[in-house]
DNA sequence: TCAGTCTCATTAACACCGTTAACAAATCGA
DNA sequence: TCGATTTGTTAACGGTGTTAATGAGACTGA
């Protein structure tokens, strides 16, 4: 019966549906909402199953903003073979970067640990977010040749960028509408890749 | 005996006495850390009698978010008073901010719903903010008179400007040294000071 | 002085949380 | 067919925010 019938789905089908019905949760109620018993509720198991997969709450976690900055990564490397021109390639990253934080909210949030989402593993050990780092510094530096320092630099500051802008507009988003926000960002950007030149 | 020592410290002073746990709890645990039990323990109480002092944990966690914009809002006032030169006067508030998020850590994260503090209380409804806004966007405005939306489209800027290097900065502070992102704090908020003139 | 009230603080409970140990049932290999 | 392995369960532990019921003590009025 039933029994059978999940026992047939394989077991990474199973894994990736906890991972959906984590991000579900977290995105309809929120990260504090999210809890091993809903999401097992969901997915017709018991809570201890969610084990079987995940060695705890953290590291479910961990994996869901793994994921975000893959899916960056991977964003990234399909712009950069689509744009030859780094300053045009640089702003349409930054695009790409308001674009997920704002349609993905759950995901950017796990990210950076806001609004209630806390997972405790080391953001800058991610293999995936070094990946990302690696991207875009590469293109600053077909930009500017400079030092590793001087580009890393540069990579913070355009990382601090687009992330205060996005953070502080979508918490503020009921006093200035996201369009606005999103007027600002692409013009703040713009300048910022400008500058580099 | 004991029960008579407590009765006769004022109530203000109990009250007091729970914010400031609270506080010494997230800045050594993190705020996830924070329970009603372990305040109540603190400070020789049963649990329950928190709730004579508080709603609610969300309303200790909002009226801690309050002091801090309220310390930012004294700070300002005070430098408003000490700065004639507008340029001057929003680099040093700047330089503030950068003090106040980077020595009362768990003010800032609790402020700013950051690294699993979560407060509900919608950021924007606070007077104490409200009043920071003001004094900031005055400034802003002694210095290019434009319209209302003008000049509060330079302080969001300001503000993100600002915010995001000391989440970044904070977030990564194991990769770069808070000394190093304070130095490109610095020269970023002073080239934005530079840039309204 | 005694009863009543009011204040202060407590204990106990509810429903939830992450996590784990113990157990049951089903399946599979020999 | 019998043991072993897999798969999933229930029950429990210690923790959380929060509330209801209760108690002890001091103050008040008759």
């Amino acid at each position: 019966m039933e029994v059978v019938e999940r026992k047939q789905r394989p077991r990474a089908q199973t894994r990736a549906s906890i991972l959906h019905t984590a991000k579900d949760i977290a995105r309809r109620e929120g990260w504090q909402a999210v809890s091993i018993r809903k999401i097992a509720d969901a997915i017709d198991y018991s809570p201890p199953v969610v084990y079987d997969y995940f060695d705890s709450k953290d590291q479910l976690l961990n994996e869901i903003r793994n994921e975000g900055f893959c899916y960056l990564r991977t964003e990234y490397e399909r712009l950069v073979k689509l744009y030859r021109d780094p300053e045009k390639l640089l702003y349409e990253i930054s695009l790409v970067q308001w674009k997920f934080a704002t349609q993905q909210v759950e995901l950017y949030q796990v990210m950076y640990n806001l609004d209630g989402a806390h997972c405790t593993a080391p953001l800058a050990e991610s293999e995936e977010i070094k990946a990302v780092n690696e991207i875009v510094c590469r293109i600053i530096f077909t930009f500017i040749p400079k030092s590793t320092d001087a580009i890393r630099r540069l990579y913070f500051e355009w990382w601090a960028t687009s992330h205060g802008i996005i953070m502080l507009g979508t918490l503020l988003r009921h006093q200035q509408s996201l369009e606005a926000t999103e007027q600002i960002y692409r013009e703040t950007m713009r300048r910022f890749v400008r500058s580099l030149r």
